[in-house]
DNA sequence: TTGTGTTTTACGACCTCC
DNA sequence: GGAGGTCGTAAAACACAA
């Protein structure tokens, strides 16, 4: 077990941590992302497993009933109304373009200067890459432990791959890792951390709903407007930026 | 600018499954 | 026994009010 870990440690690990001025994500693929959470910059990038998502083979997906003590209700995650709500606030989850087919965003590409963040706090983001490239390496090292920050664009397929499954294939782990140059223990724990916040988001989101059932008891978690009456998905644009300014006043 | 609260990486302990 | 799960936590990175 550690052996691995160790393994991981030297080959992969924080070798690329680093955000590089130039490893942000293109403008073209990035949408207004609200209120996911602030740190988030996630959004409508093309996804080099679309076709491969759309055609996901349920054989990869996590055993149902791993979903339901975190109030995941059985199907996918979203498929519960609290998590209904949660999954599809966020306008880049509902709103995501067809982007190109199948290619990971150019790590290099020279316009990839953007984000939602930076529109929204463009001074931010300055401070933000300076930080990451002036330290040493990308790195900071307190004591004896990193912790890196990673890019937009990792952040990004990694969300999206969450997206697809809130459990992580081998193959998808090691493709991912790949393609993020990440480690795969990175990608791993990525996708641990992201279904303890998603366990964590649930439960404030039920306890909220709770809290508001006793006061108001006619008070619906997901009001119609914000459904896009279509598909039942939520709406876009500027509902969803509502949703989410709910979602982000509930930290 | 600074203090404080929140979010994001990363880890260890422990558990379950194969 | 190894791999990967949750849970709890540390600490860096970040947001934001004062």
């Amino acid at each position: 077990m550690y052996m691995s870990y160790l393994l991981d440690k030297e080959t992969g690990m924080y070798s690329n941590s680093m955000r590089h001025p130039t490893q942000t994500l293109n403008s073209q693929n990035f949408m207004q992302y609200a209120g996911f959470t602030s740190y988030h910059h996630v959004t409508g990038i093309s996804d080099p497993h679309a076709q491969k998502t759309s055609l996901w083979n349920p054989v990869y997906e996590a055993p149902r009933e791993l979903w339901s003590p975190y109030g995941h209700s059985a199907g996918f995650p979203g498929s519960s109304p609290v998590m209904e709500q949660i999954r599809f606030s966020s306008p880049e989850l509902t709103t995501i373009p067809p982007a190109g087919p199948g290619t990971l965003p150019s790590l290099d590409s020279p316009t990839g200067q953007y984000s939602p963040d930076s529109q929204r706090r463009n001074s931010y983001t300055g401070i933000r890459r300076n930080v990451h490239s002036s330290s040493t390496g990308g790195k900071t090292r307190t004591k004896d432990k990193y912790r890196v920050v990673y890019t937009d664009q990792q952040r990004l397929e990694l969300e999206k791959e969450f997206q697809s499954s809130i459990y992580i294939t081998i193959r998808r782990k090691t493709e991912l890792a790949l393609g993020l140059t990440l480690s795969e223990r990175q990608v791993k724990i990525w996708f641990q951390n992201r279904r303890a916040k998603e366990r964590k988001i649930t439960k404030k989101k039920i306890q909220l709903s709770q809290q508001a059932s006793t006061t108001t008891p006619t008070l619906t978690l997901t009001p119609p407007s914000l459904v896009d009456p279509s598909n039942g998905s939520m709406a876009t644009s500027s509902s969803s930026s509502l949703l989410s300014e709910t979602i982000k006043e509930e930290y």
